[in-house]
DNA sequence: CGTAGTATTGAGGTGAGTCAACTGCTGTGG
DNA sequence: CCACAGCAGTTGACTCACCTCAATACTACG
C-alpha cells in the first residue's frame, strides 16, 4: 500500500467518482477527499461481484456497465432485486446494519466499480453534513422504489402488475422506454413467468397501447389506455 | 406561537424524543436540541394522519399507538405497506425527496406521534454527525425489509409466502410470535386475500408446524418444518 | 453459417380469487 | 354484568388466470 502512483490513481477515482450523483454536489476539494479512500474494482461480464453469507462492510458504486442484483430461492429460482445502472450503489445496507450479504450481484456486462470501505465512509460523513444528506436522499429514493416494487408485486393479476411497472418507467408519458434488463429478468422481477410476461406485453400490443421494438425496448403508444389497466 | 408554556412543551417532547432509536445515542443536550423541533400530535382511532397527495415536507414519529401505511388502488383494494409502532417512523421519503405521499396513514389506535419539519431536520444533521449516521441505519434497516417483502411478494405460491414471513418475524426460531396488524391486512401485505390467508394457516397448523394462539399470536413449532415450507 | 441462449406460442392442470354463508370475538350501552 | 351489534375471521363451492411442460421461432455471437 506504501508506493503507489498517488497521483494517476487519484485522477482515476475522481473520474468514478464525480459521475456519481451521490458526490455530485460536493466541491473539488470534498470530491479529493472522497476519491483518496476509494478503490476501484474492474468486474468482467458474468463475474460475480459479491454472493450470499460475504461479510462486506463495502460500499460499490457502478461507474461502467450494468451489475444485476438477485436472491437465489432453494428450488434455483432467481429472484432479480434490481439492476443497477451507472451512478446506482450496492452494499449500503450492509454498510449500515452489521449484515451478511443476503443476496448475489453479477455484472451483466463488462463493468467498472468504486468501493469506499465502511470505515471511510463514516468519517467522510462526519465531516461532510452534504454528503450524508445526499446519501440520505439516495436512500428515500431507493426505499420508495421498493416499496413501489412491493405494492405491484401484490397486485394479484400479470396484466396491472405489467402494466404499472411499464407506467412508472415510461413517467406516464408516451414514447420509448428501454427496457433496464432482459425479458427473463423482467419476469422475475414482476413475479411472473416468461410465458406470462411474453403474453401480456402480446395482449398490450394487440389493444394497441404499446409496441415492442427489439429486445429491450418498448413504445408506449397511448398512455391513458396503459394507466386504465394499470393501478391506482 | 408566542406564549407557549415552553418548559412543560419540551418536557412532553423531550419523552416522545428519547423513546425513538433513532435518538436514542445522542447526548442529553443533543436531545433537547432535537426536543426544541418537535412538534406532537394526536391521533385518535380512525384518524387520518395524512393522505394521498399532501405535500409533506415533515417526519413522523410514532410514540404511542399504532399507524397503518397503506397505498389505495383504483378498485378500492388496500395494499399495507407497513405497520408502525412506537418508535417506527414515516415520512422520510417526502423529507428527502421533495414528494407528495403517496399513501395514506391511519391510526389502527389511539396515537401520539411527534414531528419534525424538514428545515429543522436538515439543521440538525448538519449539527450532528451521529443523528445522520443513525438515519442512516434506520433508512438501510427499512431498505432491507422492503427488499424482502419484494421479494416475498414475487413468490407466486401463498404458502411460502406465509412461510417465509412467519420465518422472518419469529428469528427463525420456536417460539410464540405477535402478529403486528390484522389478519385482513397481514393478506393485504402478503399479497393474498383474508380467505387464503385463513386457509395457508390452518394447512400449517393441520401439518403441526404452528399453532394460533387467539388472533393476533402464533406460535412456531417446529422452525425447521417452516424453513422446509419458506423459500431460500 | 451454425449454435446456444432468448423469446414466443400452444395445451392442460391447479392453486388462489370470488362470492356467499356462517361463526365467534370484542367492545359498547342498557 | 350481560346482551347485542358489528366486524374479524373462517369455511365451502365454483371459476378462471397463471404456472407447468413442451415444442418452435428468433437473434446474437463465434
Amino acid at each position: 500500500m506504501a508506493h503507489v502512483h498517488q497521483h494517476e490513481s487519484i485522477e482515476q477515482e475522481l473520474e468514478c467518482v464525480s459521475q456519481v450523483p451521490i458526490f455530485q454536489r460536493l466541491a473539488a476539494d470534498q470530491l479529493t477527499s472522497v476519491a483518496q479512500v476509494t478503490r476501484p474494482v474492474l468486474a468482467k461480464k458474468g463475474r460475480t461481484v459479491f454472493s450470499t453469507g460475504e461479510v462486506s462492510q463495502t460500499l460499490y458504486i457502478v461507474n461502467v456497465g450494468q451489475v444485476r442484483l438477485y436472491h437465489l430461492t432453494e428450488d434455483g429460482h432467481e429472484q432479480v432485486l434490481r439492476v443497477l445502472n451507472p451512478g446506482d450503489f450496492i452494499g449500503e445496507i450492509a454498510l449500515f446494519t452489521d449484515e451478511i450479504h443476503s443476496s448475489y450481484a453479477e455484472a451483466t456486462q463488462d463493468s467498472e466499480l468504486c468501493t469506499i470501505s465502511r470505515a471511510s465512509l463514516t468519517d467522510l460523513i462526519t465531516g461532510m453534513p452534504q454528503l450524508s444528506m445526499a446519501l440520505l436522499n439516495a436512500l428515500a429514493d431507493r426505499l420508495k422504489t421498493a416499496e413501489r416494487q412491493a405494492t405491484l408485486l401484490a397486485i394479484p393479476d400479470a396484466l396491472p402488475r405489467l402494466a404499472g411497472y411499464l407506467q412508472e418507467i415510461s413517467g406516464r408519458q408516451a414514447g420509448v422506454i428501454d427496457l433496464p434488463m432482459s425479458k427473463q429478468d423482467l419476469a422475475a422481477y414482476l413475479g411472473m413467468t416468461p410465458e406470462s410476461l411474453s403474453r401480456k406485453l402480446r395482449q398490450l400490443v394487440k389493444d394497441g397501447v404499446i409496441e415492442t421494438i427489439g429486445r429491450r425496448q418498448v413504445k408506449v403508444l397511448d398512455s391513458a389506455a396503459l394507466a386504465t389497466v394499470a393501478p391506482d
